[in-house]
DNA sequence: GCTTGACAAGGAATCGTTCCTATTTTAGTA
DNA sequence: TACTAAAATAGGAACGATTCCTTGTCAAGC
């Protein structure tokens, strides 16, 4: 794979940021340094990151993907208050042990989806 | 909310199949007995069918949505060979206790997407 | 039977994303 | 340094899923 100054600037735009940005985010703050960027550039360059396990991408039902720079094994929660989705860290050796008792299944991969409140919106809440 | 035989023919549709029909699937089957039916309708109707609780939506990151007409607390194996949605019942008590243990966290609901091999592609693959 | 509001049909519009084509960039080679 | 081929880009069309809008229809209560 040939180096491209946009993929640079995709991938460092995704590892500076620490929320979890769409693909039109990361193009609009790109756009300012390198004006005739093209969205679709992004998007084939975001999948190939993705693809090379650079970057993760994060799927929430109904929602455009959101990118994520963070790539140890973690979950991500939807806040259904403000929108923002969090990264969280689970032990997750319970679900595993449980998908394992299940011999009539054969699971390959189990994803979570959290939904709840952020820790902004859950501190905004106790006060 | 009114009758309409739109209506009671979208939600016949979702009971009478066993497996997990998209907008489209139920719309050219009911087509056949209803000519003149829009799609718009049946996408209308299914979510209104979805906020009465009358039948449940199934999102797979990347494809359309689903519907299910089993409405008790489970999860959903998507098959990876085949693509088939298969329901599975897991016994959740180990995932909730583990989410509880995290005072840190306000999650209100875990929802589950499964990877792996449906029965059928299972009981191929074994053979 | 008339009115009114919920519903349907039909199609335009939207959103996220991919695809296509001509042009530019990159990297290796002479 | 110049040349070339492969790979990447820009720009916009196309796409699939879904919603929205407008107009017409129908059903339940007065």
């Amino acid at each position: 794979m040939r180096y491209s100054r946009q993929r640079e600037l995709v991938l460092r735009q995704v590892q500076n940021r620490c929320d979890h940005p769409t693909a039109d985010d990361i193009y609009l703050a790109i756009r300012e340094d390198c004006p005739g960027l093209s969205l679709g550039t992004v998007y084939r360059n975001l999948n190939g990151l993705v693809e090379m396990g650079r970057v993760r991408r994060v799927s929430i039902p109904g929602m455009a993907d959101r990118f994520d720079r963070t790539l140890s094994e973690h979950d991500h929660l939807y806040c259904t208050r403000c929108g923002k989705v969090e990264d969280v860290f689970l032990d997750k050796t319970a679900i595993n042990e449980m998908i394992e008792t299940r011999k009539d299944l054969a699971i390959e991969h189990v994803s979570l989806n959290l939904y709840g409140l952020c820790s902004a919106c859950r501190e905004a809440g106790l006060s």
